[in-house]
DNA sequence: CATTCGCGGTGA
DNA sequence: CACCGCGAATGC
């Protein structure tokens, strides 16, 4: 099976063979020229002898294909896609071989592949495409994002027999040449799609086949939100809407509705043939999906699997075996054939945030794939992203929000308790420091079923300061001034910069000697309250231990925001101080990511049961979380970053590292027109307390949306010079950073 | 990053 | 006139 992927482009070449870029010698014949191969040489290949190949180096103005021979012995094994090792500079490398060609455009003689490491086609033409133009979007090289996209392979699991061919479920979007992976034989000619009109709400009445019973249940998902049922239409129909989903609330005995909304629109997508992908910010989260899927023909895919089960349920997506992979961000890349949904859940969560160079986030990955691929999208959560209303207010996507009449049915009933509420009379809740609302709240909810309290997340952490003016507490020790902070089991504060026990403490401000915790840690929250509910059991769930869920026995759960066990039956009631350590913070984000946070966790509550959220009813978020109402916040949002130039309705990137570097790249860097240079200024390194010269600097340039891909390979070019030139002084580039100030 | 290439300087 | 050395260019 030597046939390249795209036969246009090869017969193309065939057209015009003398005047064609270059022969290659070994192919026109082997009639041994004076500099042809050197006698111990392999032969090239007959047909297409010329192999396109995607180097694995990081760096940047090594940025494309290079071309090697195919010896003829590798022939047949040398398929599009396939890990090859390659003779690079010198070394060995890995890399991709993109296509097979007839010709080549480089001047001089080319190098033999060294080997192929199997014949698995790993890179499909759409998910090479799809790596070129997220690396093209994040100034990053399409060799690191292949390192996102395609597994380390496992040899072991690549050799195992595969399953029993017709397996009824298997067979889905096969394309019509076989199971090779290839996407659907689109060519891989630069340039998205123009993209087809959303149409999220638009057609009615798509044909409901692939299932009776099934799909009556499905559409009952979709039925509280007016454009629902013919979204869900529309993909079973084979068109590709994009949408914006706003879910409804609320949490009962199936636990929260939004996954099977997914598993819905997962199905309604298989009914017209085409595949889907499902990512969703953690491993909880794709257990819930998973679940919900049932038999639902599709494959879960997170890190805690392992490599060679991992390994294992990617090829069988590669290979066509299942069209539905659910997983983390990774997930975004999976192969999976015919694609006809890209689905998103809580895209705000900073998890889908990739750690690794080039830094892509997954709903802006997602959103070029279903894009390039002319599918359809579904960017879902509770809470509204800027971002995604940035998308409907383009026209790209359409809203899918639920009915009002459902929101009030559903939501709970949350109350703001702010900085002037009135403490709770009681001894224990006063030790607390809870007001009595969100007192009576819990004690109200502990009849019925588990209650919840959101508390930060560690980091966020137990800062002190002055009971009477709220100054920060600070070290009293000579020229230290360190915050203060609790240790649990120890009463007297210490200074989390030199360590002293401060044992006499007075505020330098107001000349207090009592300190209040300003934000209180989850332990140290979990320890005051089942202290103050003596009988009542106490779980907590965070980062370390993250609880999935709960039975619907009395239970006050502690947990940070993200690790909220899904309760059985939904939550009695809930109280929220995760408020007070965001709202205050200086970061861009800070109000979406509070209401983010807290309508997750309230989210999790029975309909019409008690929250109650310790902040001040006059902030925007804690009213739109009363009302439940996340749109007009997003909105409101989204024009105040149209106000100040910030993204996304800018596109802003960062560029970190030694002063000295990031000045010269400043220098060197070609901006495109309208950009606007910001900084650099000094921002703290990796670890607090300067000690080195290891000083950073930040600058930041912001040019117009329009001029996004202009800056992305301008700053590309410089990057290139300076990494070719010294590799020491790095500069990190980062193109919409999550929180650029 | 590793290696090669090419120019200018240097020494016999 | 041959050779050495270092900076710039290149990597198939």
């Amino acid at each position: 099976m030597t046939v390249p992927t795209s036969p246009e482009g090869q017969e193309a070449l065939l057209a015009m063979p003398e005047r064609g870029p270059r022969r290659i010698a070994g192919a026109a014949g082997p009639t041994g020229r004076k500099p042809g191969p050197a006698k111990g040489a392999p032969e090239p290949a007959a047909q297409a002898p010329v192999a396109r190949v995607v180097v694995d180096t990081p760096l940047p103005h090594l940025d494309r294909p290079f071309d090697y021979l195919v010896p003829a012995s590798m022939d047949a094994d040398a398929v599009p896609g396939c890990r090859v090792r390659v003779r690079f500079a010198g070394k060995l490398t890995d890399g991709f071989l993109l296509e097979r060609a007839e010709n080549t455009d480089h001047e001089g003689r080319l190098a033999f592949l060294e080997r192929v490491i199997s014949p698995e086609p790993v890179l499909t033409a759409e998910i090479a495409g799809l790596a070129r133009a997220v690396a093209d979007r994040y100034a990053g090289t399409m060799s690191d994002v292949l390192r996102l996209a395609v597994p380390p392979r496992h040899a072991k699991v690549e050799a195992e027999p595969r399953p029993p061919q017709e397996s009824a479920t298997s067979a889905q979007g096969a394309a019509p040449g076989g199971a090779d992976g290839g996407g659907t034989g689109r060519s891989e000619t630069e340039g998205a799609k123009p993209g087809r009109s959303p149409a999220a709400g638009a057609g009615p009445g798509g044909a409901d086949r692939g299932g009776t019973g099934r799909s009556d249940v499905d559409a009952g998902h979709w039925r509280a939100y007016p454009a629902g049922e013919s979204f869900l239409a529309a993909l079973a129909d084979g068109r590709s809407p994009r949408a914006v989903w706003s879910a409804l609330p609320g949490t009962d005995r199936d636990g929260p509705s939004w996954p099977y909304a997914v598993a819905a629109a997962v199905r309604a997508t298989l009914a017209s043939g085409r595949g889907a992908v499902v990512v969703l910010p953690d491993g909880k989260d794709v257990a819930l999906a998973d679940r919900v899927l049932g038999d639902t023909p599709h494959v879960a895919i997170t890190a805690d699997l392992g490599p060679a089960e991992r390994y294992r349920r990617w090829l069988r997506v590669l290979r066509g075996e299942v069209p539905v992979a659910v997983g983390t961000k990774a997930a975004a890349f999976a192969p999976v054939a015919d694609l006809g949904l890209a689905v998103i859940w809580d895209d705000g969560d900073d998890l889908h945030d990739e750690q690794h160079a080039p830094y892509p986030h997954a709903r802006e990955v997602l959103a070029l794939r279903a894009h390039r691929a002319g599918a359809a999208m579904l960017i879902g959560g509770y809470a509204r992203t800027v971002e995604a209303t940035r998308l409907i207010a383009s026209g790209w996507a359409r809203p899918l929000v639920g009915r009002r009449e459902e929101v009030r049915a559903r939501a709970p009933r949350v109350r703001p308790a702010g900085d002037d509420a009135e403490m709770a009379r009681d001894e224990a809740a006063r030790a607390v420091r809870l007001p009595s609302l969100a007192w009576r709240a819990l004690r109200r909810g502990l009849e019925h079923g588990p209650v919840l309290v959101q508390v930060p997340r560690r980091g966020y952490l137990p800062v002190l300061a002055c009971q009477n003016c709220r100054a920060l507490a600070r070290c009293g020790h000579a020229g230290c001034s360190g915050p203060l902070a609790l240790r649990s089991g120890h009463a007297a504060p210490y200074c989390r910069w030199c360590g002293r026990i401060a044992g006499d403490w007075r505020c330098g401000a107001c000349g207090g000697r009592r300190v209040r915790a300003v934000v209180t840690g989850s332990r140290r929250t979990a320890e005051e309250l089942g202290r103050a509910f003596p009988s009542v059991t106490v779980r907590t769930s965070g980062r370390d231990e993250v609880l999935a869920t709960i039975g619907a026995a009395p239970a006050l759960v502690v947990a940070t925001p993200g690790a909220e066990p899904v309760p059985d039956g939904g939550y009695a009631a809930a109280v929220l101080l995760d408020g007070w350590a965001l709202l205050g913070r200086p970061e861009l984000r800070a109000a979406e990511e509070a209401l983010r946070r807290w309508m997750n966790a309230a989210a999790l509550l029975r309909p019409g049961a008690e929250a109650v959220v310790l902040a001040d009813s006059s902030v925007p978020a804690v009213q739109a979380l009363v009302r439940w109402d996340p749109v007009t916040h997003a909105e409101r949002e989204l024009g105040e970053r149209a106000e100040l130039g910030f993204p996304p309705v800018t596109r802003v990137a960062t560029l970190t590292g030694p002063p000295s570097a990031v000045r010269e790249m400043l220098a060197s860097v070609e901006l495109p027109a309208g950009a606007q240079v910001l900084g650099p200024v000094p921002v703290e390194g990796p670890r607090s307390g300067g000690d080195r010269e290891s000083e950073l600097e930040r600058a930041m340039i912001r040019v117009p949306r329009a001029q996004g891909a202009a800056l992305a390979r301008a700053l590309k070019g410089a990057s290139g010079v300076r990494s070719a030139r010294k590799a020491a002084d790095l500069v990190r580039v980062r193109v919409d950073p999550l929180d650029p100030v």
